[in-house]
DNA sequence: ATGAAAGCGCTAACAC
DNA sequence: GTGTTAGCGCTTTCAT
């Protein structure tokens, strides 16, 4: 293995016999120099495969070109089978590609992983730093932002105001709103929720949304708690059912919980819909194909992660609306189960 | 939004009282310094909130302390249903974190962004790129390690040898050989394959087991090729019962083909195992609950991912065994399929 | 339009 | 043990 030295500007600049600065200008595609020589130029960093060293360039831009996604959660969690994360990533890695930044993915699952995002963070590595769906009041985001680092959420921050960071989350209050009156208006009297963990704005959000609905049409609620699992599901539509029997619909606030719902719903000799309505919320893939097919909310998740890094390099080059805030629409998607 | 200054060794050092170098020393660990001082320095470094410069400090020691990991997908791919990245990301991360060096994940699905990783790599990034699973021969993996660059690659690389980089792969034709065997000492005497694109190693070497199995049985090939996914299994399925509806067995490269296939034989009446015996490859988690439970052969692809970084590991460290390779076994796992 | 020169913040010899 | 000093490779005024 030849470590052959890379080539420095200087080497080039000799090749090409003009001064450093001047290739320096042709690298940077200034427009001052003359035609002639910078041809001479690129010849001289074509001949010496020549790639600038990014360390050096960084010490005195005090830029790096590169953006970092932080996904709180664990690598067996992100990779998990709701395809939350991967539709976030595909749409910031598109953005990102076209703007030329490169992104660097990083996982903090762990509270020491924790820290070493802070370090990354703070030591320069990347010009800014964009959150996915972060757990309770996870103080990072806000304090990133104080050290003058730009920080872009994807999902309300649950952190007290004091640094807001601008943020870009899916209308999770109006999409279960229309679920559960297409539930209402469909005829159903008892509509019970499956809610989501409650440290969490996904699982948060989702509840009020249930809660005022049902108020407003003067029914009761009717509550269990999950976790967004497919387990937690199972278990939460067996409490539902043994608190209220009569119960005939269910909006449950993930597909993978309505899964489990489903499966209890099927245990208990419930029928879907015949006896119990069920809508769920995510429009994961397999949610078209479960028995019967699930009616959902679908959220646009890959959207959100696009704007989510259009926001972020809005902030790098400096255009920075400081706190912004964007909410993208949810919608009804009706298939046989309600 | 405050872009407070960052402070620098310098400054640590002023209100330390002492040189910069010694609190380079501190700040590194050395252990030829004084207790008095390490403490004083320590302070200084809290008060201010002090964090290295990661740009200064690599320009000086030539080193990031992070990796890069390139899955050579679109990013759509990467986090398709077969967890077959996720899973290798899941090994690469554990193993990475253990050592303190950052991840850098990579996607490089297109000919723009297979650039941009070698530019990226070239720059100075990373101290080494790991490559997942390669399409074809793709020439980046051998470039780079010609530059100097610390290479390894998941998954036997298809390069012609002139610059040989070490990789780890798990051992497909021992692993196909079982499972063709496991069909012919039952009894199965047409036993047909549907393969996996023949541009990627695992492709390759299934067919080229499966090939040599059957041979050494003296029984005839039945050969169908998809690309692993659940469709070109459907689809490929169906080629085999026309060509030869008297085939009672197949191998399927890939557990995404194998659902694909027994979808197309249950609608073609035929029943497994009774009428056809099939047995996959990879054992991905919905193996386990499909109709039959699928028979497959399991690779240990996490503990690849976390034997890539650790060959990795110890080339940044300069203990270079140069060009080595390492091969993990594979398994069968009987269940109802075959 | 081009070159000279001054750092960016840090580490690593080398002196003391 | 601790301080002094010389760069790492690049961009960017400031002259010319």
């Amino acid at each position: 293995m030849v470590t052959r030295e890379r080539p420095t500007l200087e080497a080039v600049a000799r090749r090409a016999g003009v001064s450093r600065a001047t290739v320096s200008r042709v690298v940077n595609g200034s427009t001052t120099v003359a035609t002639a020589i910078r041809e001479a130029v690129h010849q001289a960093v074509e001949e010496l495969g020549y790639v600038p060293n990014q360390a050096a360039r960084s010490l005195v831009t005090q830029r790096t070109e590169s953006i970092a996604l932080i996904l709180p959660e664990s690598a067996s969690r992100v990779f998990s089978d709701d395809m939350f994360f991967p539709a976030v990533i595909r749409g910031v890695s598109t953005e990102l590609e076209a703007a030329d930044k490169q992104l660097v993915l990083m996982m903090a699952g762990s509270a020491a992983s924790h820290d070493r995002v802070e370090r990354y963070a703070m030591a320069g590595h990347v010009d800014g730093v964009m959150f996915a769906s972060m757990h309770g009041a996870d103080p990072l985001p806000g304090a990133l932002a104080r050290l003058g680092i730009p920080v872009v959420c994807s999902g309300r921050p649950l952190t007290p105001s004091e640094a807001a960071v601008p943020y870009v989350d899916v209308d999770h209050f109006g999409g279960v709103t229309t679920a559960v009156e297409h539930l209402l208006t469909s005829g159903r009297r008892r509509v019970a929720t499956i809610a989501g963990p409650q440290d969490m704005v996904a699982g948060i959000d989702r509840l009020n949304g249930y809660r005022a609905t049902v108020d407003r049409a003067g029914m009761g609620t009717l509550i269990a708690v999950g976790d967004f699992t497919r387990e937690s599901g199972v278990r939460a539509m067996g409490e539902l059912l043994s608190t209220d029997p009569t119960l005939d619909a269910v909006f449950v606030a993930s597909d993978m919980m309505a899964h489990g719902a489903l499966q209890t719903l099927r245990r208990a000799g419930r029928r879907v819909p015949e006896d119990v309505a069920v809508i769920g919320f995510d429009d994961v893939e397999i949610s078209r194909l479960s028995d019967p097919p699930l009616t959902t909310v679908r959220q646009p998740i890959v959207e959100m992660g696009g704007t989510m890094a259009r926001l972020m390099l809005g902030l790098v080059r400096g255009r920075s609306d400081a706190t912004s805030a964007v909410v993208l629409p949810t919608e009804l998607v009706v298939r046989a189960s309600a």
